[in-house]
DNA sequence: GTCTATACACCGATAGAC
DNA sequence: GTCTATCGGTGTATAGAC
């Protein structure tokens, strides 16, 4: 049942092309363009090549993912040091510099096991961080969030810039400056 | 130019039979799936006949999706008309018949363009529509909302809603609790 | 209105030469 | 490590017979 195909090493620069050329590609064009040829076309090899690093385009797929969600997680621990978490996160939540990309494994994981599972331990590991920061920021400043628990500000401050995000792209603007007026607002109270 | 190709007639049993079926695709398969092969087989005729109703597998989506639409704001008029808006608007974002189907279409939305324009004239048209309602409520019962006007009301419901739903659906569960008891207590203070 | 036949591009993947 | 060659399958779309 084996293939008989060789497999190169995990970490080349030509696999680190590849998985760049992916995430440009998903970033740009889509997950439907994220195709053997195309990527290889992108990273200036081979379409074959691909099958050299990779033994499937799932497998690519996911192993481009869990690069970033790496690189993320790290970010993240870098972020919830500073001084003010919460003002920190909404600013890199609404920079939206790979909202576009995020929003492509999002729509990934619907048909691509491997990477729903990473999507899903992301999603609560980064969670359980920003809430633990949001408590830590809260309590130092002495603030009683009332029923907006730390979970719940981390959860809608993620979801908010989300749509906010998805509508923007789609040339949606109704409300969003009442809404931007509203996080303002709120982020005021934790001061 | 001009493809010498017939067309079939806009409305009849076979058409709606293929919308039908486009949905259910795209439902339950993702919009990957959503090919003439797959849509007529799952409509029960042949990729052909595609065709001969839809110039093109675009115009497919799209008039799927403009059927929907079209339902969903008569649905939305019904349903503002109600005595408690605000609930019957959160039971019916919570209540995700559709959230897979609307979720691949706003993924469609990204690389379609008469579908991204009428995604933006239905939530634009849907979100004011909302936020009469919710301001009505509000009135009616004395209550005075602070710095969440109507429009954020109305967007905080839908974001929040919808990421509940996509997280759920990718096996994550991380706080869900407490951003539904922290609903809870908002759409208690509008009474 | 629905069928058969068919063109042509692109897809993932494998094998083996260089 | 990268190339050429190649397979079987699937995609959109068209033309014309029944």
């Amino acid at each position: 049942m084996a293939s008989k195909r060789r497999m190169g090493p995990q970490d080349s620069a030509t696999s680190n092309a590849l998985l760049d050329a992916t995430e440009r590609v998903l970033r740009e064009e889509g997950y439907a363009a994220a195709t053997s040829r195309r990527i290889a076309q992108e990273a200036g090899v081979k379409q074959q090549l691909v099958y050299y690093y990779f033994r499937t385009m799932d497998e690519l797929l996911l192993a481009t993912f869990k690069r970033r969600t790496a690189r993320a997680l790290e970010k993240l621990e870098n972020q919830l040091e500073q001084e003010r978490p919460i003002e920190t996160l909404w600013q890199d939540f609404t920079s939206r510099v790979d909202a576009r990309l995020n929003f492509e494994f999002m729509a990934l994981a619907n048909r691509h096991e491997g990477i729903r599972e990473e999507v899903a331990r992301f999603v609560t590991l980064s969670r359980r961080m920003q809430s633990e920061a949001i408590g830590r920021q809260l309590k130092d400043n002495g603030v009683d969030p009332g029923p907006v628990t730390p979970t719940t500000a981390a959860f809608v401050m993620y979801c908010v810039s989300l749509l906010l995000g998805r509508e923007a792209a789609t040339g949606i603007t109704e409300g969003h400056d009442e809404v931007l007026a509203f996080m303002d607002w709120a982020l005021g109270q934790t001061r």
